[in-house]
RNA sequence: GCGGGCAUAGCUCAGGUGGUUAGAGCGUCUGACUGUGGCUCAGAAGGUCGUCGGUUCGAGUCCGACUGCCCGCCCCA
């Protein structure tokens, strides 16, 4: 567009909490994905994509009052304010319900539960699926937090218990293996443990989600802080409740307490024994995750020291796919915080050099020469693209330089007229004429 | 939802106590004897100083409001 017809210029700029990345970053996220994709398709995972927006009848409700205040909303098209009440435009809280029935999804979990309840007729329980897909919260961003990021997740729908939690905690550490994470420890809790400490201190039922996010906190505020808290209340914790203490005979005699965990029983010593270098597994009895609808095992893997929080997180949840009216299936996830992850090896990852192409300099040959000559490299396997005008060798030479390539092959009429081109190696600094059928094979 | 900071060219920033045509570096574009890279040199384009209002003879500079962005908290990945 003509500089002249522009009507008026506009800061380049994006919303806070929005970001770009460039080609060398897209290459960096990319491959690490492609490492993780491969690791799901090895346990047998499939992918799913689900779209951006969903209604707001399936998101609603499904992350607590918190997660509804952040769900992105989408303003309805055409005229949404008409049929609106006159009494709802009072207020936005009274009137955004008139005006908007969809958002962008939140997270992978719930559209997942959607399309495997629309879909329950088809598939093969249990259902094993992987995705990778960006999410939007309407959060306030700072560092570290952004309004729309990528999550990562593994989900088995139509199985529970230990055996899918072998197979989370074994993709986990593959996943850290393979993406050069050493020292990790995945913080495990089943939820009836929870609920067994609660009814232990004889903290009111109904109150259970207060009783889970206060004793969450343990890793953040302290142990002692925790016990304080409730102390002040009137509420004694149980000595086993300590997270800082190693998995003692205690935590286990009260493991072994809870109906729902004694068949576990037999493996949980050799999984919380086992010292591997890429992921040791410790039972916290305090870590309750915050998501509702987790209602068996929960677990969050942190790297101590790493100043970023958990890095993948996850656990088993009964009623969400019944919930969309499909079947009543048990379903157990795994979500790697890739975000984090990606900001974990920022430091130690090295800049991604792109592929390296050949670039095709021309003076005064002609177009279907400078074509041919793409033509035939490309037939060679050799990726080659032609400068897109004949501007002063200078300018063609210093691109190919700039980009890093160290290939140019450089025609003119001269060439042109004895089917010819000049190879320069801009590494070696050298050049040579060459026959068109020997040029793809000098350049390797 | 709560608290703090900042806002000048595409980017990073200068612009003492208000005073003519707002500057630098980087980047972009053009050129330095007709077809050869990293360097150098010369030149050009690019800003309603976030927006609106106020004080003043005069505002990038002082005051207010708004907006945006950044950083904390809650919560989260």
């Amino acid at each position: 567009m003509p500089r002249a017809l522009k009507p008026e210029k506009v800061r380049p700029a994006l919303p806070s909490g929005f970001r770009d990345f460039g080609p060398a970053e897209v290459r960096r996220r990319r491959r690490l994905l492609h490492t993780l994709a491969q690791i799901f398709e090895q346990y047998g995972y499939e992918p799913l994509e689900t779209p951006a927006v969903e209604l707001l009848s399936v998101l609603l409700g499904k992350y607590g009052e918190e997660g509804d205040k952040l769900l992105f909303r989408i303003l309805n098209s055409g005229d949404f304010l008409a049929g609106v009440p006159d009494e709802a435009t009072q207020s936005s809280t009274t009137l955004l319900p008139y005006i908007t029935d969809k958002a962008l999804r939140y997270d992978l979990t719930v559209p997942m539960a959607r399309w495997v309840a629309q879909h329950a007729g088809e598939l093969v329980f249990p259902f094993k699926r992987y995705q990778i897909q960006p999410v939007w919260r309407a959060d306030r961003p700072q560092r570290g937090r952004f309004r729309e990021f990528y999550q990562c997740d593994v989900d088995i729908v139509g199985a529970e218990g230990i055996v899918p939690l072998l197979e989370m905690i074994d993709i986990a550490r593959a996943g850290l293996k393979a993406l050069g994470i050493q020292g990790a420890v995945l913080h495990l809790n089943h939820r009836a443990l929870l609920e067994y400490a609660a009814q232990e201190v004889k903290w009111p039922a109904e109150q259970f989600g207060t009783f889970c996010a206060r004793l969450d906190k343990a890793d953040k505020i302290g142990w002692p802080t925790v016990e304080a808290l409730f102390r002040e209340e009137g509420y004694t914790l149980p000595a086993w409740l300590n997270p800082g203490l190693d998995v003692s005979e205690a935590l286990f005699n009260e493991i072994a307490k809870v109906p729902s965990l004694q068949s576990d029983l037999s493996v949980l010593p050799s999984l919380l024994g086992s010292s591997d270098e890429a992921l040791r597994v410790k039972w916290d009895p305090t870590l309750a995750r915050g998501l509702e609808y987790y209602t068996g095992y929960v677990y969050e893997i942190r790297v101590p020291g790493s100043g970023v929080g958990s890095i993948a997180a996850g656990g088993a949840y009964a009623s969400l796919v019944s919930d969309f009216g499909g079947p009543d299936l048990p379903a157990m996830g795994l979500s790697f915080g890739i975000e984090r992850i990606f900001a974990l090896l920022e430091d130690t990852g090295a800049s991604e050099a792109g592929p390296s192409s050949v670039l095709v300099a021309w003076i005064d040959a002609s177009p279907t020469y400078v074509q041919h000559i793409v033509r035939t490299l490309h037939a060679a396997g050799q990726s080659a693209f032609a400068y897109p005008a004949p501007k002063k060798l200078t300018k063609q030479l210093e691109y190919a330089q700039r980009r890093g390539f160290r290939w140019i092959v450089i025609v003119g009429a001269h060439e042109e007229q004895t089917e010819t081109a000049q190879l320069k190696d801009l590494h070696h600094h050298t050049q040579q004429t060459l026959p068109l059928h020997a040029l793809a094979e000098a350049c390797q």
